[in-house]
DNA sequence: ATTAATAGTTCGGCACACCGAACCTTTATC
DNA sequence: GATAAAGGTTCGGTGTGCCGAACTATTAAT
């Protein structure tokens, strides 16, 4: 269970296979500076922005990957993260989401 | 309706009534600094520790304060509902569901 | 109007975020 | 096992995050 801000990155780059490079260039960052952000986390503190696009691109909140404890998981990181960029969406289509998702949820009679 | 970082910043600031050295104090921070976020916005890319406590103490999400254009308000009773049905799915599905709503999302490569 | 707080602004400087490019290591292919 | 490609690591440099301390503007009270 990754605590620090470095081990979390790279555990979610691995799970999602991406290499320094592919995370580097969906971040519009160098390889260089993730790699710091992984393995030099003692002295490194990302600015909120870059941040902000790299816990978008692996698909968690900021706030999980700033936690130095353990009071946030991963899941429930992805479920806040999901959260916020559903609302982002228009009605209509958070309309549609909501119906499609229901649909998980009809019991077959 | 503020919709930059710096005039969110000061906005909040002022409806609670804190002053630059207050909000410094709260925040571990210089007023100098405080002040330099809230009027030098253009060239102000703050750290994501930073903005983790400002935002914190401001009562917002990070996000919130990010986020340049206006897709954020306060949730409706609608997406909250929404969002609790859907933590309460398993994983998998969770997975899933997050997978096809990012179809949405164009620029997500 | 003068003083004394209090709030806001400016400025110089150190440390570090972030980069490009070179370098090393691993894996794959022959 | 030689070569190449891909992934990972190191390093020097530039810009700026962030600070303390000095300065100015505002408010409040005498």
């Amino acid at each position: 269970m990754p605590t620090s801000l470095g081990a979390k990155i790279k555990n979610l780059r691995e799970s999602k296979n991406y290499t320094l490079e592919k995370l580097a260039e969906l971040t519009r960052s160098s390889k260089s500076y993730i790699w710091e952000l992984e393995n030099r986390e003692d002295q490194s503190r990302p600015s909120a922005d870059k941040l902000s696009i790299i816990s978008e691109k692996l698909g968690v909140t900021m706030d999980y990957l700033l936690d130095e404890g353990n009071s946030l998981t991963k899941e429930s990181a992805e479920d806040a993260h999901f959260y916020r960029s559903y609302q982002k969406f228009d009605e209509q289509t958070k309309l549609k989401i909501r119906k499609m998702v229901n649909l998980w949820n009809e019991d077959d009679e």
